[in-house]
RNA sequence: GCGCAGGUGGCGGAGCGGUCAAUCGCACUUGACUGUAAAUCAAGCGCCCUUGUGGCUACGCAGGUUCGAAUCCUGCCCUGCGCA
């Protein structure tokens, strides 16, 4: 994969605006987008499903008012999505949305998407290898993983968590797959391409509290079930809609039965909570975001970024 | 009223004489994160003290037995089920 050279020209300018769930992140992109003539390119690990728009969240076509997105329903839900996948094509999305003299919002709440197109990450071109790791899954506990790691890439070993099944098996995919190097002489290469002004939406802890709350019971009263349901019946197995998490691995379990309505709503409701708070804990440490607690100042700081004053 | 079962940390639920501030799960808090990231994983979680083979208060309430009790005995209070 070639890199576009960065260094002696300058780079176009990108908005990207992240915060955790439910905090009001999708219209004020489009509201952006309009008073700028940008494009959305959203940055959701869930929302690149196709059918899954309730359980997702997802921007309906009247809410977009015209401002067109991307990244959205790209692919069926029966595939499993990647950030690599997810880096290749959203800067496509961005270079042909700049080609056209038009302004890329990124908008979303996957702290690592985000950062895959900011700060655009170099990932080794090891492509998931699922008979391996369903190979590795099989073997045993973490214990043994580790310990085939520690063979197979010492330098890789000492930084990993030993307890992480989904890093040890992936670090061992890349080491299985490169037989010369090691992890040291592949550490990632950071090459930003674009000039970013990082926007985050503050909300106080209750306020989300309160509107996840609100929103859930919104969701369940436009037909949210039913769309669990329809999935599942065009195919997308249980056990991949709890791999999806949240509303689909909830609903999933309360239509299997194995929840009631009352349990359902409860306990959904508490790991949205603590779905928003781990993607608060991921963005406190993302450097250069500038907080934000109503639209307008929002507003204000895109028109200073985009005359490039600071 | 009688019989049986039971009252343990925010909740569920172990423990049934010592190694119990009390297994475990949930919730809560903090954090990690190099192609599954709404995923996956870690730490903390009675109170006090910076610390520790530290101090204090704890297993419904009040007493008792014992070197020693969440665990045994007595009484009381409360809850569930059964019989009246």
């Amino acid at each position: 994969m070639s890199r576009p050279l960065t260094k002696n020209h300058i780079k176009s300018r990108i908005i990207a605006i992240l915060g955790p769930t439910a905090s009001g992140k999708s219209a004020l992109a489009v509201c952006l987008g309009k008073q700028f003539n940008g494009e959305i390119i959203s940055a959701d690990s869930r929302q690149v499903y196709r059918g899954m728009d309730l359980g997702t969240g997802k921007i309906t076509k009247q809410e977009m008012t015209g401002v067109p997105h991307h990244m959205l329903d790209v692919v069926s839900p029966k595939t499993v999505f990647d950030v690599a996948r997810y880096q290749r094509m959203a800067h496509k999305a961005i270079k042909d949305i700049l080609k056209r003299g038009k302004l890329p919002i990124v908008c979303g709440g996957t702290g690592l998407y985000i950062k895959a197109i900011v700060e655009n990450p170099a990932y080794p071109e090891i492509k998931p290898d699922w008979k391996l790791r369903a190979h590795l899954s099989r073997l045993g506990g973490t214990s043994e993983l580790f310990a085939m790691l520690k063979k197979l890439d010492p330098a890789r070993a000492k930084m990993i968590d030993r307890h992480n099944p989904r890093r040890l098996v992936r670090a061992i995919e890349i080491i299985k797959h490169r037989v010369t190097s090691t992890w040291e002489s592949n550490s990632q290469v950071m090459d930003p391409l674009y000039d970013t002004l990082l926007i985050g939406v503050e909300k106080s802890p209750e306020e989300l509290k309160r509107t996840i709350f609100k929103r859930l019971r919104e969701r369940i009263k436009k037909g949210m079930i039913a769309e669990v349901k329809k999935l599942h019946a065009q195919g997308v197995s249980w056990k991949r809609m709890a791999e999806i998490g949240l509303e689909y691995k909830y609903v999933a379990l309360y239509l299997q039965g194995k929840l009631t309505k009352k349990e359902l709503v409860e306990t959904l409701n508490t790991k949205i909570w603590q779905y928003a708070r781990r993607q608060m804990t991921w963005f406190r440490k993302t450097k250069g975001i500038a907080w934000i607690a109503t639209p307008k100042q929002a507003e204000k700081l895109a028109q200073n970024f985009m005359r490039g004053v600071f």
